[in-house]
DNA sequence: CATGAATGAGTTTTCATTCAT
DNA sequence: AATGAATGAAAACTCATTCAT
């Protein structure tokens, strides 16, 4: 998995050969089918345990907090850092999302991420901490910037220090959100 | 190229045959050949067309305007157009900007449209409209932000009207711009 | 075609890999692929081929005459030859015919062989040539004894010359089939 | 061997593999080796098994009659038995029995059942029980009325009860062998 | 110019068999 | 004796590309 990982990312899923994966990984073709139905179903169970490490990130980060500005702040903050941390397992997550012959839609009818965010800027609204606005949209918003932000700095597209990022982009979001 | 085109963005360049394309355009396989040199030049042909298309909108909206803030608000409004009137130009573009092996180096030296959009942002931070702000951040977050809603739209992630979302979006910008 | 139905016969469909017929047919794997799409497929149209043949044969028997029993007579010598003249096109139906991924049930909805053997008894015993004897039965009596008796010939299980088998075994269904 | 044989009956023997035939049976691949050599001496040794249990069932009813009529009517009555009693076995026997690799000549070499039925044919057409025919022939014709009946009743072609049938048969097998 | 058959290398996948544990 | 992971050869199938017509 790790090795699939890596190649996946590197040359896309597509382009993976089950070949390149089992010379990566030190064995035999065969012994990738002993363990993955197919190299999709390799793929989905790849996906299910960054996304797993992802959710795990992200829960323990609300837990810490109970305001919902901060809450927002240390979601931000998690994101640029289990991107920069887990940039393979971040960057799969990119790739594969929407693949769906790879992540059925019974795989996607747990609560995503993006759940997350609307129920602590829902929570935000009802407190008077956010401006009333579409939380749906507002999570749009925040992920493409995040998004777009981790890959302007990892294709240094940016020359800014990852922390000004970091810190420049909570600032931003909380000018979205805020009155 | 049109079928191409609709081929590429519904099932994927790689999940794509030359054999399908020639049946859905009712010509042989062979006669593609006599056109593009290869699949790779056959996608890379579309994007140039479709990134001409998107680079033609966004030069025009740049003209009619002459004030930094109403040319920002005017570049969102046209991408989001653009966005629905050429969905499957700008899935294209989203699809296959970042495939090396057929966006070579060559083609991105032209000035891209994000580079449209930094100077405008460093106009406006000159002429005191805009709060000073990394411009190639400021794209960053822009660019996001408009990519993110039209998939939630499109997707039906957000039920929210096109137009509804656009004007949120513009109004979300002008937040993180101005001071 | 031809050489595909040579070695299935020879060695068993699932022992006749596509590279075999391939190379027995002075072509490329590819190649075959453009033609029918999969090795199911061509060991189906090549059983469609057969039948056709064989049904031809039949039914071009039956139109010379009108007396059940001759009709009967004439139907078993040309199931005989067949057999000999066309010995893989009747081994191949003998293999296949009873595979159901090969033989889906649609093909074998049109009138069957047995069909015109069962029209025939059917006549035979109205008119009183025939004794009173269940028509499916019997049918499978005479498909039996045919084939059974064609394997010892081929196989070399018995010495007889083939037209004493083809006469003596036309006397045995006439035993059978008259009171 | 149990496991084994309802697959290799179910879906032919290329078509089950080791594995199939080791989770069925609750073992582990490598165990079937312990025991068998090969895949092929798995089939061989089932088909042993069939063939001793066949030939017995045979042989039990040859020693209960002296008469040959007797003997021949019980015999067929045997084989309508043991063909429902013991389906796989039966089927079984009909599938493997012409694969070389799996029947060396040298199992074959044994007397097999059809020369129980010669010898009887042999004495009935000496004692005048029987007109004179070939005997060889004579039990092509017996052997494949038995086998294709039973077919057309396993697959319920004919739609009459198997006592019927069988009783049918054995009265068809006496015009034959009969003046 | 257009066609589509042909090529052949490459892909995913299967499976009998081996072997360390 | 039993296990099941590992092997590797071979199978079915795909497809970009070429080329005779």
């Amino acid at each position: 998995m790790d090795t699939a990982l890596k190649l996946f990312v590197k040359n896309g899923i597509d382009a993976t050969s089950i070949r390149a994966i089992s010379e990566g990984a030190n064995t035999a073709e065969g012994n990738i089918y002993r363990h993955f139905e197919s190299k999709d179903d390799l793929a989905r169970e790849i996906f299910l345990d960054c996304a797993k490490q992802f959710r795990a990130a992200l829960e323990e980060t609300v837990k810490l907090d109970t305001d919902p500005e901060d809450q927002i702040k240390a979601l931000v903050r998690t994101i640029f850092g289990f991107s920069m941390n887990k940039q393979l397992e971040f960057c799969y997550i990119l790739i594969v999302h929407h693949r769906e012959e790879i992540i059925t839609k019974d795989i996607l009818s747990k609560p995503l991420p993006k759940d997350v965010f609307i129920e602590i800027i829902n929570n935000g609204i009802e407190n008077g901490n956010f401006r009333s606005v579409d939380p749906v949209l507002a999570v749009a918003w925040i992920v493409g910037m995040v998004q777009r932000s981790f890959i302007f700095v990892q294709r240094k597209i940016t020359s800014l220090p990852q922390e000004v990022v970091v810190e420049q982009t909570i600032d931003a979001v909380m000018r979205i959100l805020k009155n």
